[in-house]
DNA sequence: CCATATGTACGTCAATATTCGTACAATACG
DNA sequence: CGTATTGTACGAATATTGACGTACATATGG
């Protein structure tokens, strides 16, 4: 497990809130919601893999996503138990928002942003 | 009022995650969700008065608050019936989580960036 | 070992955010 | 009207964010 990811304890409503106030790493969590882990590149489209980097980065930071290498790929998944214990709801309030239309991220239930689908 | 108030329907989750995705206005929203309109100024002392308006302007461009003119002061409130409407259940959560202490705003109970308190 | 695949690290760049001071507008109060 | 109060508007300084290209590190597979 690669270092940076902060202990439950340390994760932050702010820094969550704001790793989910951009609308690309807002749609990363509702693909991961999905459950288990992902491929970094599965999960976006579009976006240069630096630019990617980037943004594993501070959804690590903040607490919201286990980032886990495996061969030479890198498994993201939702730090579902960790977020639920720390701010109880939040998470399927979030994902229930953002189903029904109340962001830019998912008009109404499809994944505009990258085609996550595969094979 | 004051006009660039969203409409309900035009607010947006990762407008509000962002603006909430800051201490400073994170408490300010603590603050105000105890009900009611809260003059300017009460709500956060050691902040210039043009920081403020702009904090204000993100809260209320967000569709966080309604910000009105009353005599030479500015009330603000809570969307709170808007934000409940499009978002269910976010509010309590995240106020649930300030008041538990999952976050550098309120360590358990108090208000220790501002005295919003008055007589 | 060598080539390929997958991501990270680093530097750069433009845009945005945060803060402040000063100047200004509007209301209240005498 | 003149002064004080309250907040906005604007510009400036600085920090942070989001994006990218290039170079590098690591694992896979011949």
């Amino acid at each position: 497990m690669i270092t940076q990811h902060p202990e439950r304890e340390q994760i932050l409503l702010e820094n969550v809130l704001s790793a989910l106030g951009n609308p690309l790493r807002l749609h990363v969590v509702r693909v991961l919601a999905a459950g288990g882990e992902h491929n970094c590149s599965n999960v976006l489209e579009g976006v240069s893999k630096s630019t990617l980097t980037h943004h594993w980065r501070v959804l690590r930071e903040s607490g919201v996503i286990w980032q886990r290498p495996s061969g030479r790929e890198n498994l993201l998944s939702l730090r579902r138990e960790d977020l639920d214990a720390r701010f109880p709801g939040l998470l399927d309030v979030l994902l229930e928002a953002v189903n029904s239309g109340a962001s830019s991220v998912a008009p109404h239930g499809a994944q505009p942003m990258a085609d996550a689908r595969r094979g």
